[in-house]
Formats: structure tokens, C-alpha cells, sequence
DNA sequence: TTTATTATTGATATTAAATATCAAAATCGT
DNA sequence: ACGATTTTGATATTTAATATCAATAATAAA
């Protein structure tokens, strides 16, 4: 099996656990909608709107409601995570690995989002925090300048 | 003149030069937004509508509008930047020197928002922006997780 | 399998923050 | 002081996020 496939897998198994956990259940909506974010979101930041949109296409029945409470549900799972780029709308991200801990480079000219990693980074902070003697949930890094094509 | 004093005159001079560069007028109102703002605002982060409140009690006839609208000015000009923890309100801050970069770290059980600088953070993702030839206009690192008082 | 219980769905309504509008008032160059 | 231009404050609009709720679907119990 592909590290890819084995990751969908566990991807899948932590969303039923959680789903199990919290006695929630499982529905056709929930199994077409993870699909579609998880086959076409990989590495993407999506809008509400925009899942709500593409699935549409192929699932004109299910609503805008279900779109966006099930994407929540990715994220309280932790299968997703949600991203703010200053733009006022949020955007969900499918989480790739459990540990890789990636940030963002956001183009305020054209927008693309590039994204990195960066070890020395992480043990920086994680430092900080504990020096802080603060307990780390999670962080985010965001670098907002301009790309290489539009800096002409 | 103690350094405060110092930059405070900078600061003054920095919105004011931003004014005349934009052929904007000089009004009584942005002088006590602006006074209210750096004098009772430092190191804190305060949304539009707290501003307002805070000016109402001595200025009663200043709209929410000004204070909104005086606020992005601000920020415009470079002497307080905005900043969004996840709560849907923009929060201002003033900057208090144009060299030191500070991050922050939320305390999601109380709300409670600390400071902190680290010089190796800021050149490693200077670092990564060079080698991606990505022009930094600014970034921001959000730590969130619980302060020592919460965690138990 | 049938029924009972509980959660979900989709359409729509509500909320709340951000932003737009506009007539009256204030500022500023001449 | 005049005239052009900007600002102000009240209010309206927009937009994303979230709440509501009757109808429906999923699961548990009988």
C-alpha cells in the first residue's frame, strides 16, 4: 500500500472514531463530502463556498448547511484544519501527515498561498512556550508579501 | 526626552507626514482617537468597538464610524497594526518601535494574550523567504494553547 | 422487522462585524 | 471669508458565520 492510501485510511478511521466517540452518526452526506475534500483538496485552502460549489456539481441535494457543519467536523476530528488568510472568509486545509507542522506564504498580490516547513522554526517556538511555561495546542505562521512572479 | 517621549513625537510626526502625503485633513477627532488610542492602548490589543466605548465616556459626540475609519488610518500609516485571534473581531495595537517584530501567544481558556520576541525566529524565515524569492512585507506567528495559570 | 429514539439535513432566518452611503459640518488653500 | 474638498456621524447594506426548525434519515431497542 501507498504511504498516500495508508494515510486515507487512517484519515477515515479517525474520522469514525470520532464520529463513534462523540455518537454522532454516519451519513451519505458526510461520505460525499468527505470525498470530494479529501480526493480534491489535497495541499488547497478552501472556502466554504468553494467545497459548497464543487460538490454541486456532481450532488446538487446536498445544502450549504451540511457543506459547512461537516467541514467543522473535519476540523474538531482533526483531519482539517481551518486557516484565516485576512481575507474574511475561512478556509479548511485536509491535514496530510500527523506530524508535519506546515506554514504559509501568502502572495497579497495574486494571492497564492505557498506553503513550508521549517524545523528550527518549530523547536524555536515550542522554546519560547516553554520558557513561557505555556502548554502548546497549536500555532500558525503566516508570511504575507509578494511572490516571485509579481515582484517582478 | 525619555525614549517613550521620543517616539511618541516619531509617531506623531509618521501620521502626520501620512496626512499630508495623502492630502487628508487634520480633524479634532482624529487628534483625541489618536491620543485615547497610544495613550491608553499600549501593549494591549483593543477591538473597534472597545476603543469606542472607552473614547464615549469623555467624547460622547465621536461616532463609531471615526473611531473604525481612524483606526484603519492607523494602520495605514504604520503606527498600530491589526491583528485577528480567531474571535471574528479585528483587534488594534499600537507599534511601539519600527524595529522589534513581537508575536503573540493566546491562551484559549482565558483569553489572555502575551508577548514575546525571538531574533532566530525572525532570520530563519527571513531565510525561507529568500530561498522561496518571496518579498516579505510582514508576517505574524500566533502561539495558541493555555497559560501556566490554566493549565490545571 | 417494526418501532422508538436521537441525530441530521436543507432551507431559511438571524446575528454580528465590516463596510458603504450621504447630507451636514469642518478643514484648508487662496 | 470663499470655495473646493474632505470628514463626520447616523444609518443602511453587505457578507460570513451561525442558529432554527420541520421533515427526514440513521441507529438502537423491542
Amino acid at each position: 500500500m501507498t504511504p498516500v492510501a495508508k494515510r486515507k485510511m487512517e484519515r477515515r478511521k479517525t474520522f469514525n472514531d470520532y464520529i463513534a466517540k462523540k455518537q454522532l452518526k454516519s451519513t451519505k452526506q458526510r461520505d460525499t463530502i468527505f470525498n470530494e475534500f479529501f480526493n480534491n483538496y489535497m495541499g488547497k485552502h478552501v472556502t466554504v463556498e468553494e467545497l459548497y460549489e464543487g460538490i454541486k456539481q456532481n450532488h446538487p441535494s446536498i445544502g450549504f448547511a451540511t457543506v459547512y457543519r461537516t467541514l467543522k467536523l473535519f476540523k474538531e476530528s482533526g483531519i482539517a484544519s481551518e486557516r484565516n488568510f485576512g481575507d474574511g472568509k475561512a478556509r479548511y486545509e485536509p491535514i496530510r501527515s500527523e506530524t508535519e507542522h506546515h506554514h504559509h506564504m501568502i502572495c497579497t498580490e495574486c494571492g497564492q498561498i505557498m506553503e513550508f516547513a521549517n524545523m528550527q522554526i518549530e523547536s524555536c517556538l515550542l522554546q519560547v512556550a516553554k520558557l513561557n511555561e505555556f502548554d502548546v495546542l497549536n500555532h500558525k505562521l503566516e508570511i504575507y508579501g509578494k511572490c516571485s512572479n509579481c515582484s517582478d
